[in-house]
DNA sequence: CAGAAAACATGATAAAAATCATATTAAATT
DNA sequence: AATTTAATATGATTTTTATCATGTTTTCTG
């Protein structure tokens, strides 16, 4: 089995603050999982008992609202944790945990976390550092959604994919999502994530080919009102 | 000058982990300090040299976003901490606080609390805990101005003022709050939110007198759509 | 207290977005 | 490969919300 100790994935978040004793004893009780594309990694109101590293793929946080439909929190793709807020605040977790391609995970039993960071000052403000500033984005959106239009918030999310996870040999957005999913995460209607997606396409913004989505005109995405 | 050791705002946050000892030091070397409403405590993009702490009063968290309209983030009472995200992670403020009304702070210098956050356990990880509480409204307040209608965001955040901060002797939300004030933070155009509060009235979900809101009829509101 | 300024109110209209309806295309299943 | 199912597409309509306009009331200020 692979080693944390050597793990890429690791290096881009707080468990690299841990001390190779540490690390070891995650590499040992750490088990890989595998989910296909949908698979639900975890639910809304569920008891975790540890965290989840993604190795590959990518997973998307959601929650169901009172009017039924999905809403997209947050994508999360190599290096990132999951339920690790739930983990250490000792809470059921808030949003559920969707695999949006196939997707490997490492899970950490909640121990191998929360006695580091009990015992591990560095390790211990690292999180607390990095938590402090998961706060950001999450105002951030708060603010996008409540004074953007549908259009600008599908001209960024479109954006935010590209930079985030990048383009694939032909240039084409990395994640491949449903009309569907680009609505959860706008928060629109999902004829409407589809009719906007259709005039980008007609304004030469993107280009498309079934779920493939290829940025053409990163600037004229940029200045879309 | 009051001790931080019996001050009762304390008691709401985190700095109760502190030791006697770490909160003599805080003690100290506080000072307080008194903004009338309207005055701005800090702005968007400082550099915050310490946390400030709610004796008594209310302010408001606010972002202008790129349509020059201010979205209010998050009101905050007797206890709250102001500023110590960017203190923990290090960073600029990412939103301005303003006094709602006449209101009396503790600023305590970073050093007092990023010192005992590297050396006392307890403290570290209550603190760990509080920001990995704090995300969860945030994700919940994302949610509801993506799925929720302008009137639905009105009659929550009503009921939100009067869970939190409560009525006065007449039953009137206790925080006193111009129309604009309630757009900002439902997100919506002032008119919106005058002709909203206006249909509640109509409909004797709540009463106005000048500024001052009674919820009259809470069930009512809750049933809102 | 008078005058100015800000906040509140409300109508009319325009714009944005949701909903409903119905094709068409693509993907999955047998 | 044929059939079913799901996803995409687009038109028509309604609902929601923003914007503009204008008047009234309240609050502030000299």
């Amino acid at each position: 089995m692979s080693k944390c100790e050597q793990c890429i994935a690791k290096q881009l978040n707080s468990l690299n603050s841990m001390t190779t004793e540490e690390l070891k004893k995650v590499s040992a009780c750490k088990t890989t999982r595998y989910y296909k594309k949908g698979d639900v990694i975890f639910d809304e109101g569920e008891t975790l008992h540890g965290v989840f590293c993604v190795r590959s793929g990518v997973a998307k946080l959601t929650k169901l609202s009172a009017n039924g439909k999905d809403q997209t929190v947050k994508l999360l793709g190599k290096g990132e944790l999951l339920g690790q807020r739930s983990v250490i605040s000792d809470e059921r977790t808030n949003l559920s945990a969707v695999a949006l391609n196939d997707i490997e995970l490492c899970f950490v039993p909640k121990n191998e976390i929360v006695t580091p960071l009990h015992e591990n000052q560095n390790f211990s403000f690292d999180v607390l550092q990095s938590l402090a500033k998961d706060l950001r984005p999450a105002e951030h959106d708060l603010i996008n959604m409540a004074q953007k239009s549908v259009k600008q918030r599908m001209a960024e999310t479109l954006i935010y994919i590209q930079h985030v996870f990048g383009v694939d040999s032909s240039g084409a957005l990395n994640v491949i999502l449903s009309r569907e999913d680009y609505a959860s995460i706008v928060g629109t209607a999902t004829e409407s994530a589809i009719r906007i997606l259709s005039q980008f396409k007609k304004e030469k913004l993107i280009a498309t080919s079934g779920k493939h989505i290829t940025i053409t005109d990163l600037e004229g995405l940029k200045r879309v009102e």
